[in-house]
DNA sequence: CGACTTCTTGAGGAACGTCAACCGCAGTGG
DNA sequence: CCACTGCGGTTGACGTTCCTCAAGAAGTCG
């Protein structure tokens, strides 16, 4: 725990082929891997850097609460920006990731030259997250966990890779485990375990193993994800 | 609703005297107020545009699910930037005042020029806003009532302007109803109503009345907040 | 093969939502 | 002035739901 597997320094280091990055010229990729510190990490490990972007893998951040409970308040995948860094009040949770990883850490003077360089990439970063944690808000204040397992599984699928197949586009890799799906929906493994296994009886998606399934019946989905399946007298 | 009561033109008409705004040098803050066209709004009252600036009051994002469950995802006070923007997916939710309030709406362009002239302002902002997610997707993953109520209050310490006199420093005033609390905590305004009861009866904090409270005991409502009163027995 | 982890399934109970009733207050109109 | 209405808040009784606990299944690694 703590420790990181490796540096992955290669010639043809890359930025993840996604939104804002592949829009940024060449140079500028260049100009922002100049200044990296990438590693390689393993579930479990703890990244003591505030800043960085994720290459590869998942990676969140866990809070421990008072008497245990774990939580996972946000989720980074490939191509996001991580700044953890806030003025007042101390820092909460800390960076952890889900399984084999690949991080840049950037110091602050680093991050500060790259968000000079590279605003507008940034920028729009920044706004795709807090777009996707007001969704994730969204989730986890009312709905139940029915509703909220549809509406991760429907993030997973935005995340890159997720499509395991242009043939089976409605395919996908499940990105995390159960349990950290658990703590990120804010409820128990068995729980979780239950309602996937609810879906699959209504044939709405299908178990092709643990870690893929197919969504088979995309705008069921979509309306239990936003909220078709309240608790059975929740309509005032 | 969807009104807008009045524009609220004035030549003394200022930024939020709080962080970062009032960081600003006086020429910055002119050229942002120029771009200005701020409205005053009641409760209730919608906000089409997707960005701008609170000056006073209460906004938040407001999401209806499917079933008539209203759901705010995020509180927005005094000085704090609002953009709502996305670039994939479909805009969820919608900004709409909880209490009388001023917001200064800006466009498209108006923002892209504010966002450059005050890149730090508008980052430091940024960087505030998803900090505040973290700790309320912390609270709402799985906190109980009581927890979650406890946080929330010390999120309103925070506010500007929520201390209501110097005397007493642990006196603040309750900035949105009880209804509001609920639906930003993810719970049933009666239980909002059982919780503050509770951290009364446990002298923990005293009521004044409906808006004013008392924080007597910081450290055992910090230690609650912090998840130190789970379910009887979720000490697997 | 055994030790371990992850996932799954079932049974029982605490907790929060539901429902209903009530209070206090503000606004409104006669 | 009072009656009426509506809203926000509060309290109590009851029931569904999800958590707890336990045990087993399936996969992985030594």
């Amino acid at each position: 725990m703590g420790e990181v597997l490796g540096r992955y320094y290669s010639r043809d280091m890359a930025l993840p082929d996604n939104h804002p990055w592949n829009t940024l010229p060449v140079s500028d990729v260049a100009s922002l891997l100049e200044r990296a510190t990438p590693m390689v990490l393993a579930r479990g490990h703890r990244i003591k850097s505030e800043l960085g972007i994720v290459i590869s893998g998942a990676v969140a951040v866990e809070c421990e609460l008072f008497d245990g409970r774990r939580v996972l308040c946000t989720l980074f995948h490939q191509g996001n920006l991580v700044d953890l860094r806030r003025t007042k009040r101390n820092r909460q949770g800390q960076l952890i990731a889900l399984k084999r990883s690949i991080f840049i850490a950037l110091d602050e003077r680093q991050f500060a030259v790259c968000a000079t360089d590279h605003a507008t990439a940034f920028f729009v970063q920044l706004r795709e997250l807090t777009a996707r944690m007001r969704d994730h808000a969204a989730d986890l204040v009312s709905k139940t966990p029915l509703e909220k397992l549809a509406s991760v599984l429907f993030e997973f699928t935005r995340w890159p890779g997720a499509v395991l197949n242009d043939n089976e586009p409605n395919m996908i890799r499940m990105p995390i485990c159960r349990s950290d799906i658990a703590d990120y929906i804010g409820v128990k493994p068995e729980t979780v375990s239950r309602a996937i296994r609810q879906l699959e009886r209504e044939c709405i998606i299908e178990i092709l193993d643990k870690n893929r399934i197919v969504l088979c019946d995309i705008p069921s989905m979509r309306r239990i994800a936003n909220g078709g399946r309240p608790r059975r007298s929740t309509r005032r």
